[in-house]
RNA sequence: GCACCUGUAGCUCAGUGGAUUAGAGCAUCUGACUUCGGAUCAGAGGGUCGGGGGUUCGAGUCCCUCCAGGUGCGCCA
């Protein structure tokens, strides 16, 4: 997962870059850890780089640390205004801060929108592929972890340099678009006379009264009940998947048709939550450009698989893989994966193969394209499609990660496998899967869905499409809107916040931890919240617009020619060390490949500056509201750091795909 | 059986080998608005970092082992 080799640094970056370059040409040491001491009179950074070094050089820790301090002193370091060791060997460092508050100021002034980026990414593309909901059914929570996973993925390496494409993969030749196709034309009167081309009276059962996600939703999760008692449905199951993957009847555009309303319902859901994609790309035009013919003739040439004359995969393509066949009590087993069946069809692992090798622009064959829509935040969405054209631009890609949920991990790694057997070894250690762990539900969401808990059993319920048990993400941010929309200025705002809210609450969990979800929980909108970043933004935008209307201050005066005040209060030196840290969170996020990082510096950010903004003069008996600040340097001054502080958070949420409100 | 993930306060979670005293939020209790936005803030109580070994100057963090829970290991997708 790991794939940056940019080393991590604390706090006030700027500087220890500089300490760092002098303490490497004194001790020729490689890579140096700062932290920060327990105790402020200590200094503002230090490291313990001498205490290691003891083994090295065989002598004191503490004797090395005063040779260093006696060496750095000669260097001029700057913004270092002095030096310091303490026992058993730490190496101490104080900042000169009003020079360094300043300059922190004058960065954020200068590059605005971009503060935090970095081009460690420039000149490679990376492939982010994520959201991947079956086009039969409204999105649940869980898939909506999945497509903010992987929005935030491409944000954040976007701001790191990196050439992204996202992708969103729509698997509308799979079986549970089957099973939405069999309810409709099967289950209830008129049925389908199984040979005619109007299918009028088929989408007329479709009454309108609901979104059409929802009402496949409840259609879906009733022919899965309805197929364990009528094998006559079931066997229908068979002929329509079959029609699905020939692509050539009217029952197979009746498919494509329901897959494609879907589509639409899932991009509106993901929009309010702000996430957009590049490119769509479809299952069935995998299948019509026949992209497992040539990875197929690739595979049988690189002698990556075998055909089986004998064995439990007898007459099987396989591709050898763990223990290959074994005996257990059962009777012969096999942990070979079958990518071709006896009967001649292909397995999703196989098909799955080929795309990756697209998708790295080492297949030979390329999807045809054309423009889906242009997006709500006016950036274009284009799609494979059997009537598009050649394009270049797509894939290619010298990194792709694939965000799907942890259970995938085993066929995951099958795909990555193949891929070295094939010869492709750079791309198999570029394919990235990014795991995360499942949604659940808690006992008491659960029974608020009306879903029957048993009470000894363990404490959450797993969300299942087919029995109709999930809570959908439409419906959870119409709870939250609902909500929010009593305390909001205008209704647009409700819909941001409650957006910043969800977006959060699924940030805030590291990628490998089961989110038990609770409605009392994700609704929250004190404390650690969406909510609460958003809020410390607001007042921060509130604060600059009041000073410019009552005249204290101008937004040139805010950005350009702040003079510095003679001493720096503990929390504005708070803050600005803070502000200082967004392009190491950043790298480390994108190092992490996970939006959590940022959801908790975006947290921490905010708790600073509100106590900044409470407190700005620990010492003083009274706290003076910056607009009515007497001494206008002081005042301008303050002000300034309201306007780095709005302008980094700001940056921050946007790199997790929440938009900043100005108000609430 | 094999592989992977998780285990930190009553609950939900942070924690990048580094410092006396392991941090947040929720919940509980006590306080604070005539001011720039109270969706806030100040304070209190609450911990065998699952157990045990090891490596290290230093371990919640790395290694081994055990325990508990979860997920994979299809000619499903």
């Amino acid at each position: 997962m790991l794939w940056h080799q940019t080393a991590l640094k604390g706090i006030c970056t700027l500087i220890q870059d500089y300490v760092e370059k002098a303490i490497n040409k004194i001790l020729g040491t490689k890579e140096i850890a700062f932290n920060i001491p327990p105790k402020r009179e200590f200094g503002d950074f230090s490291t313990a780089v001498c205490l290691s070094q003891a083994k090295v050089q065989k002598r004191a820790p503490l004797q090395i640390a005063e040779d260093l301090k006696t060496e750095l002193e000669k260097v001029k370091l700057p913004y270092v205004s002095e030096i310091s060791v303490t026992p058993p060997g730490y190496l101490n460092f104080k900042i000169d801060h009003p020079s360094y508050v300043k300059s922190i100021i004058d960065r954020v002034n200068k590059e605005g929108d971009k503060f935090g980026n970095t081009n460690v990414g420039r000149g490679r593309k990376v492939l982010i592929e994520h959201t991947n909901v079956n086009p039969n059914k409204a999105m649940h929570i869980g898939h909506l972890r999945n497509a903010i996973i992987g929005d935030s993925v491409v944000r954040m390496m976007r701001k790191l340099g990196y050439h992204v494409e996202a992708c969103n993969y729509i698997d509308d030749t799979g079986a549970q678009v089957a099973d939405v196709v069999v309810a409709m034309l099967y289950m209830d009167a008129p049925v389908y006379d199984g040979k005619s081309t109007d299918l009028s009276a088929m989408w007329a059962k479709y009454d309108g009264s609901q979104p059409f996600d929802y009402w496949c939703w409840d259609v879906y999760s009733r022919i899965a009940q309805a197929y364990d008692s009528d094998a006559a449905l079931k066997a229908k199951r068979a002929e329509v998947l079959h029609a699905v993957e020939a692509q050539d009847s009217a029952v197979a555009g009746f498919a494509k048709e329901v897959a494609t309303r879907i589509v639409h319902a899932h991009l509106a859901t993901v929009a309010r939550l702000n996430v957009y994609y590049d490119l769509l790309n479809w299952e069935s035009d995998i299948f019509l450009r026949g992209f497992w013919r040539t990875a197929f003739e690739k595979l049988k040439a690189a002698g990556a698989i075998v055909f089986e004359i004998e064995g439990p995969n007898k007459g099987c393509w396989v591709v050898r893989f763990g223990r290959g066949v074994f005996k257990t009590d059962e009777g012969l087993k096999s942990e070979d994966k079958v990518l071709v069946r006896s009967n001649g069809t292909v397995t999703y692992t196989g098909k799955d193969i080929a795309y990756q090798m697209w998708k790295f622009g080492v297949l030979g064959v390329d999807f045809l394209y054309k423009l889906w829509e242009v997006q709500a935040n006016g950036d274009y969405l284009w799609t494979t499609s059997p009537s598009g054209e050649d394009a270049n631009s797509f894939g290619n890609a010298d990194r792709v990660i694939n965000v799907i949920d942890v259970r995938q991990s085993y066929t995951q790694h099958i795909v990555y496998d193949c891929l070295k057997k094939l010869g492709f070894k750079k791309e198999a250690k570029n394919s990235i899967h990014l795991d995360y762990e499942v949604v659940v539900l808690s006992n008491s969401a659960a029974a608020e869905l009306g879903v029957a808990v048993d009470a000894e059993e363990s404490g959450n319920q797993a969300m299942s499409g087919r029995k109709g048990v999930g809570v959908k993400g439409d419906d959870l941010l119409n709870t939250l809107v609902k909500r929010l929309s009593e305390k909001v200025n205008k209704e647009e705002n409700a819909n941001h916040l409650a957006a910043a809210a969800i977006r959060y609450f699924m940030s805030r969990f590291s990628t490998g931890k089961i989110i038990v979800f609770d409605f009392d929980e994700a609704l929250r909108t004190t404390g650690d919240t969406g909510v609460y970043c958003e809020y410390a933004h607001a007042r921060a935008c509130s604060i600059l617009t009041k000073a410019v209307k009552t005249g204290v201050s101008s937004l040139k005066a805010q950005k350009t020619g702040v003079q510095m005040p003679e001493n720096i209060t503990i929390p504005e030196e708070n803050l600005i060390k803070k502000i200082a840290e967004l392009s190491n969170v950043l790298k480390r996020a994108g190092q992490e490949l996970s939006p959590a990082p940022l959801a908790h510096y975006a947290f921490e950010l905010a708790t600073v500056f509100t106590d900044f903004y409470e407190t700005p003069d620990p010492d003083a008996e009274k706290q003076v509201p910056f607009i009515k600040i007497e001494d206008p340097i002081l005042r301008n001054y303050r002000l300034a750091l309201v306007n780095t502080f709005r302008q980094t958070i700001a940056n921050c949420l946007d790199s997790i795909g929440i938009v900043p409100l100005e108000r609430i």
